[in-house]
DNA sequence: CTTCCGTTAAT
DNA sequence: TTAACGGAA
């Protein structure tokens, strides 16, 4: 946030102005800020989460009250919430359905930048520290941020990695991902930018599979079109569940469960990798982030608020609706009718996605020097050889396969079964 | 025009 | 297991 402030305000010093950075309540500080400057108007893009509705609700009267005018644009998604429906004109439950739709509707180009007549000399207090916001997790290294960066990242990927995307994009040793996700969460890409970008590639593409591969990017967007669909249309999905069983999920209370999981201290290397990537790089693999979801709902038992809340904190591209659709989806309580009992098997997911454990080793040092067979073969090594293969890393903290069975109990019972 | 299935496919 | 569709009733 501090890397996209400053690059912003060095656009507006280009212009001969200056970005006046001010904390506190904007329902308060705006109205002040437009007096100051005798502002007719305030101008924003919207979001979408029901907390960032109840704070532009209150900015808007505020204003209103102070004579100011306030137009908004919708400027994160592609298709703006509540754009695309069904057939029946209702909000698509199902993913599938709504990519059908999604491709078939024009998006929009870019909008032009506003061009920069009547700036006014401003001078506003310098960017906060990152200690002075509390900033978590301040030690982890965080990709740069910025216009720069974002329009950077965004040529570098559709220049050449965005045609390997579909064969790479489940392999985190590969590296494969676009990266953009934080440019988004930021603003520091505008996401028609973004689809203009990927469709030229497309349609330069050398080849069927790498015209393909274009697309199953785009298909990314349109999740992410999809997740901002879905909680707009029901903010409450950000505490509650979007599907709704007859009898409460009975999700256990394990705090030293939660904290191996956190510390990436389970046991299961591929979850343990995964976890450390977040602290490390305040990032993780779009797959991982699958699995270890699974691991915390499904393994742990734990309930999907508190993987929510500690990717929350940590997560470099942290987004509400994708956040929520994404540990809803894995924990079976969210969109996409899957079966319930559908649980991801940590050990099997690590060998299929990091064949050659690549990712593994390079995010769990305690088994950089040891070999594939052995990292996957974990859970079921007998405790002498795990001591001889890796003395510091742990034993599995649990069993697969009985929490499978409790994990179909638990949802059984939700269901109203016995 | 509405409701009722059969079919399809699911990060 | 179930949303969504679409043709049949």
């Amino acid at each position: 946030m501090l890397a996209c402030l400053s690059s912003l305000r060095q656009r507006y010093r280009d212009l001969g102005s200056d970005l006046e950075i001010r904390i506190g309540d904007p329902a308060t500080i705006l109205p002040a800020l437009a007096d100051r400057y005798g502002a007719d108007a305030v101008v924003w893009n919207v979001d979408y989460s029901g907390l960032a509705r109840e704070r532009e609700a209150a900015v808007r009267t505020s204003l209103r009250a102070h004579g100011i005018d306030v137009t908004t644009f919708d400027d994160v998604y592609l298709h703006p919430p509540g754009s695309i429906t069904n057939n029946a004109g209702d909000p698509y439950a199902v993913f599938s359905y709504f990519w059908e739709k999604w491709t078939a509707r024009e998006p929009d180009s870019p909008h032009p930048s506003p061009s920069p007549t009547d700036l006014y000399p401003v001078s506003g207090p310098e960017l906060p520290t990152r200690r002075k916001l509390g900033c978590v997790p301040p030690e982890a290294d965080v990709p740069p941020g910025g216009i720069e960066a974002g329009t950077e990242r965004l040529a570098a990927f559709c220049a050449d990695a965005i045609y390997a995307y579909d064969a790479n994009r489940d392999r985190p040793a590969a590296n494969g991902t676009s990266r953009l996700s934080p440019h988004l969460k930021w603003g520091t890409l505008g996401i028609r930018t973004v689809r203009e970008m990927v469709d030229r590639a497309g349609a330069e593409a050398p080849n069927q599979p790498g015209a393909d591969s274009c697309e199953a990017f785009a298909r990314q967007l349109a999740w992410r079109d999809f997740y901002g669909h879905v909680l707009a249309e029901k903010p409450d999905t950000v505490s509650t569940a979007y599907r709704t069983y007859e009898r409460p999920i009975q999700w256990r209370a394990d705090p030293d469960g939660v904290q191996a999981w956190k510390d990436g201290m389970t046991g299961f290397p591929i979850v343990d990798a995964g976890m450390r990537q977040l602290r490390r790089e305040a990032f993780m693999h779009n797959r991982v982030r699958m699995i270890v979801a699974s691991f915390l709902t499904k393994d742990l038992l734990v309930d999907w608020r508190t993987g929510y809340a500690w990717f929350r904190e940590r997560l470099v591209d942290h987004d509400t609706a994708n956040d929520v659709g994404g540990w809803q989806w894995a924990a079976g309580t969210g969109t996409d009718a899957q079966p319930y009992f559908r649980i991801f098997n940590p050990t099997i997911q690590g060998e299929r996605y990091d064949p050659d454990a690549d990712y593994i080793r390079t995010y769990v040092p305690e088994l950089q020097g040891v070999a594939t067979d052995v990292i996957h073969g974990w859970n079921d090594l007998d405790a002498a050889d795990r001591t001889t293969a890796a003395p510091a890393y742990p034993a599995p903290i649990l069993n697969h396969a009985d929490r499978r069975e409790l994990a179909i109990e638990m949802f059984e019972t939700a269901r109203g079964g016995d």
